[in-house]
DNA sequence: CTGAAAGCGCTTACAG
DNA sequence: CTGAAAGCGCTTACAG
C-alpha cells in the first residue's frame, strides 16, 4: 500500500506537507493541497491509522466490555453504543467477559496493550479496586466505583417502586421480588430497595430470593424457578422479576402448571429488551429502560471524558409498561 | 507507561534482548530471561501492541461487519465469532452497517486504514465487485463472491426443503413462501429454491413473495404482513417464512385475526436464534442453523487464511425443529 | 506556507 | 547468546 512517503514524492512535496493535509492544517496553499490530493487519488493512499496512533498517542479505539453480546438487552446495547462512537470517528473493539472474573482481567489487559482511547464497562465480575487501578478513561454501566469514574445507569430505584406500586394497586398483597446477587454495588439492586420500601410503606407482605446475575439464559432461569421459586407460589400472588426473560421463563413455569397469569398470580418484568418488546403472546407488564439511549450517553460520556476531561454521571429515568401479565 | 527502553535500562541489558523476550525467542540465556521478566514486573510493563503491529505489520484485530447487533441471530453470531477470536489472540472490532450501502463502504475503508488482519462480512448492502477489490483475507457469511473469497453459510437449500416437505407431510395442499430480496446472490435465497422444487415435485400449488431484507425488525414484519401478506392467506394453508421473527409476526397476525395455527395455516420459520429458542407461547415449528458453529468456522476460517492462506468453503447443515404451529 | 530531523515503541536482519 | 542500527508510517516542534 501506498505511504506518505510516496505520496511527497509524486506530488513533489514533502512528507510534512502532506501530513499537514492529512491533519487538515491550514498552513497549505490551494495549489500544493490540490497536488497532493490528486497524488493521493492516483496512489490509492490510505492513511496508516495505526502509524498515526502510536505518534499521536490516540488510538480513537473504545473498549467495550460486556457479559454476552447475544444476550437481547447487550445486542441492543452495543448497537447504540457502536453507533454513536461511529458518528464521533471511534471505533470499538468488543469483548464477552461471560461474568468471569478471569476472562474480564485478560481483556482489561489486552485493552490497555492496545491502548484504546477508553474503556466502556458494562460487566463487573471483579472488586472495585480492580477498576480503580485502571488508569484509563472509564465510564460504567450501572455500577459506581468511586468519584471519579462516572457511571450511566437508569433509575432503578424508582423503577422496583414503580412495579410494586403497580402490583399493589391490581390488588395483590403478598408479593415476591426476584434479585439479582445483592452483594454486587450495582445499581441494579436498587430495584430491591424500591421493592421492599414500597411493601412497607404500603403494609405489604414480601419476599425477595437472589438469583445468580453470572447465567442471564433463559435455561437457567427457568431452572431456577422449579428449584427454587416453585415453592413460593403458593403463597404469593405478585412477582416482580428483575429482568424480562426471568418473567417469560415464570410465566411459562405458571401456564404449564395450571396456574393463571394474571388472575392468581402477576408478574411484572424488567428492561423492555428487544426480546420482550416482540413477545405479544403475551404481552409483558414491564419496566422499560431507555435502553439505546443509555448506549448513546456510555459513548458520548466516555468520549467528553477523553477529549475534554469531563467528568459526569447520569441516571436516567424508566417507565411502566402495561401488559397482560397484570 | 514503561517502555521496552525502560525495561532494557532497569534489566541492563539491550532493547533487542527485551524483544526476543517477548517474542518467545529462544536465543535467550536463563538469566537474563529471569533479569528481564523481574524488570518487568517491577516497572508494571505492558507491551505496545500498537507499536508492535506497526513493524509487524499485522495488527491481530479482525474487522467484523454485520447487519444489526441487536438482532438476536447476529448478536450470538458476534459472541461465536469473537469468543473464537479472543481464544486465538485476535480482537474484534464491530461494524453495525444497517444494510446500508454508504455505511457499509465506509466501514470497509476504515478497516483498511486500522489495518485489521482480516475481514468477516456478514452484511451485503454492496455489489459483488466492491469485495473483489478489497485486497485483504475475507471471509463472508452466506454469500459467494468469486472462487478466491471463502464463505461460511448453512445448507439453505436442504432448509428449504425440509420446511416444505414437512408442510407437505402435515397435509399441506397451497404452500406460500415469504423470502428475502432474491436478487442478491446470498445462499439464504436457496431456501425459495428448495420450497419451489419441493412443492413442484409434489404437485403442490404456490406463491413466493419477497420481503426486504434491510428491514429485519418485527413491526417491519408485521407491517409487510398487514399490507402485502393480508390478502393471500384465505387461499394457503402453509407459510414457510425466511426467518423466525417474520415467522412470529405471521403467527401473531393470525392469531389477532382468528385464523387458527396450527389448524387453518401451518407456519415454519427459519433460524431457530435465540428468540425463537426462548419462545414458548407457541414454540415454533422451524429450521435450526447452527449459528454457534457458524460464528466458530467463521473466526477460524479467517484466521486460518491470514496465517496459513488457505481458503475452503463450509456449508453447515441445518434440521427441522417441530414445534406447534405446525 | 514549507521542509529537515527527531521521535512514537516496537522488530528484524546483520554482525559478532 | 547478545547488541547496534535501520526501519515500520506517521506527527510535531523548530527553523526559515
Amino acid at each position: 500500500m501506498a505511504t506518505i512517503k510516496d505520496v511527497a514524492k509524486e506530488a513533489g512535496v514533502s512528507i510534512t506537507t502532506v501530513s499537514r493535509l492529512l491533519n487538515n492544517n491550514n498552513y497549505i496553499s490551494d495549489s500544493t493541497r490540490k497536488k497532493i490530493r490528486d497524488a493521493m487519488k492516483r496512489l490509492d493512499y490510505h492513511p496508516h491509522q495505526i502509524a498515526r496512533a502510536l505518534s499521536k498517542k490516540q488510538t480513537h479505539i473504545l473498549g467495550l466490555i460486556l457479559p454476552d453480546s447475544s444476550h437481547s438487552f447487550f445486542g441492543q446495547l452495543i448497537k447504540a453504543i457502536e453507533m454513536t462512537a461511529q458518528s464521533k470517528d471511534y471505533k470499538i473493539l468488543l469483548c464477552n467477559s461471560l461474568n468471569d472474573k478471569e476472562k474480564e482481567l485478560s481483556y482489561i489487559n489486552m485493552l490497555k496493550e492496545n491502548r484504546v482511547d477508553g474503556i466502556i464497562m458494562g460487566s463487573h465480575a471483579l472488586d472495585l479496586d480492580a477498576y480503580k487501578t485502571i488508569k484509563k478513561p472509564l465510564v460504567t454501566f450501572d455500577r459506581y466505583i468511586d468519584d471519579t469514574i462516572p457511571y450511566v445507569a437508569s433509575d432503578s430505584y424508582t423503577g422496583g417502586q414503580l412495579a410494586t406500586q403497580h402490583l399493589i394497586d391490581q390488588g395483590c398483597k403478598q408479593l415476591l421480588h426476584i434479585s439479582g446477587p445483592l452483594k454486587l454495588s450495582t445499581f441494579a439492586n436498587r430495584r430491591a430497595d424500591g421493592f421492599k420500601l414500597t411493601c412497607i410503606e404500603n403494609h405489604i407482605a414480601y419476599d425477595i430470593i437472589e438469583s445468580e446475575y453470572t447465567k442471564l439464559s433463559y435455561s437457567y432461569f427457568y431452572q431456577f424457578i422449579e428449584t427454587t421459586i416453585s415453592s413460593y407460589l403458593h403463597k404469593i400472588d405478585g412477582v416482580f422479576c428483575s429482568n424480562d426473560i426471568l418473567a417469560y421463563a415464570l410465566y411459562v413455569y405458571c401456564i404449564k402448571h395450571n396456574i393463571n397469569v394474571p388472575e392468581r398470580i402477576k408478574i411484572v418484568g424488567y428492561d423492555f429488551c428487544r426480546f420482550s418488546r416482540m413477545l405479544k403472546t403475551p404481552r409483558l407488564t414491564t419496566i422499560a429502560q431507555p435502553i439505546d439511549l443509555i448506549g448513546q450517553i456510555l459513548s458520548k460520556s466516555l468520549i467528553d471524558l477523553i477529549e475534554k476531561k469531563e467528568t459526569y454521571n447520569q441516571q436516567l429515568s424508566v417507565k411502566l409498561i402495561k401488559g397482560e401479565t397484570t
